[in-house]
DNA sequence: GTATGCGTTAATGTATACATTAAGCAGGAA
DNA sequence: TTCCTGCTTAATGTATACATTAACGCATAC
């Protein structure tokens, strides 16, 4: 059980106070003040500061504070550009690594998650249980940057999906689509795979875009 | 005219000395060492540290010093897979956005100092020309992320590049790849375009992956 | 001889003091 | 008024002092 820095306790509490929209996007903040609020010097704030500045959720801004990253429909594209493409890419290396049924399990897992979520209409359920199963497919890619990126541009969208969860209908449809591409990763067809879950990234995107435009969100 | 930071500049010559180098893949360094060394405190060494470790480049490990990230073939086959997805998918966007001569001019002068580089035998401009070209098909590609990931990744594999370098024949084929590109995304074909590079990476990939290989190069 | 545990110490982690800088305002000239 | 100029000051950038911790060696017990 290792100690935790104060540098490590800053990210992640800043992290949660993004998340939860406690610093709202495009707000302004000094490096004192979140200092203070975190009850740390401002060595340690300064340094978390910078770490998530190198994730993307934060801009410094010299004698302006740092500002939450407001992310735009533009910023959304981008981002699923670049999960579709290294996603899809996971599914197609999981599929040729081979893995057996223990191995896929959790997979499998994070669908029967979402099922359940859906079933019961627990909307935070099916997010963390779709998170788990976009996690586990990169972990089976077997690339650790992929999955270092993914989870980075993962973080940056977490936002915009919070507010998005309750606009849109129950996502029934995904869930097929994450049956078949475990089903094309069970059965070794790489091609198969990553073609699968390319189109349902490419479907996830055009549904949320279309969204934001609806709700003229121009920024999360 | 903005005057640099002293972190920022430690960035830059940190960087610079892992790439001469002078601070060799797998060895450690002390904080206080390298502040001595940059002439600076440890605090913007120490911030400067954190920058290049969320850029792959170095391993903070408390009370071991700081490591100079090796790579090993695992590491380089890992890069170069998200290189080839995500700049093919930067040669789709390139090709579907319909630029004119005038805004490919920098890729095709590009191609030229490849040319000319091979012309002369000049390996170490023929690189700074690759280089080149790459960056500029991921700006042409119009989505940052995938410009600022590659451009990260291609830091992380600068050493071993250089080190094979003068190991293998001049790269004669290369060039015709980088023009049907070119050619590609001024004509306005994506899938084409996308499928070339696609196709010029994964050359490369196995071609670099071999020379490792063959001279039993474990790390860089 | 080996193993265990304690003390020393060198390195990092954190706080704080100090230097620098640019944003904004006040005051005066055009 | 409007635009410049220089001052003020608040915020960041940097250095340094101080606290903490884990690695290592040495002593001691078995």
């Amino acid at each position: 059980m290792n100690k935790p820095s104060s540098t490590a306790m800053a990210v992640e509490r800043l992290r949660n106070l993004i998340f939860k929209g406690e610093l709202p996007p495009g707000s302004d903040h000094l490096e004192t003040e979140l200092a203070a609020q975190l009850g740390l010097s401002r060595t340690p704030v300064r340094e978390a500061l910078l770490v998530l500045e190198s994730q993307g959720l934060v801009d410094v801004r010299p004698r302006k504070g740092v500002r939450i990253r407001p992310i735009s429909p533009k910023d959304m594209a981008e981002i699923y550009d670049v999960l579709t493409e290294l996603e899809s890419l996971a599914a197609r290396r999981a599929a040729e690594a081979g893995h057996d049924a223990e191995a896929l399990a959790p997979l499998a897992r994070s669908i029967d998650n979402m099922d359940r979520a859906l079933a019961s209409e627990d909307r935070e359920a099916w997010a963390s249980a779709d998170d788990q199963f976009h996690m586990e497919l990169v972990r089976l890619g077997q690339n650790a940057r992929i999955a270092s990126i993914v989870q980075m541009m993962a973080d940056q969208v977490r936002r915009a999906r919070q507010v998005t969860l309750y606009m849109r209908d129950p996502p029934l449809q995904s869930n097929d689509d994450h049956r078949r591409v475990l089903d094309a990763i069970a059965s070794g067809a790489p091609d198969k795979a990553a073609q699968l879950h390319r189109a349902h990234r490419d479907a996830a995107k055009a549904t949320l875009i279309a969204l934001l435009e609806t709700h003229q969100l121009k920024q999360l």
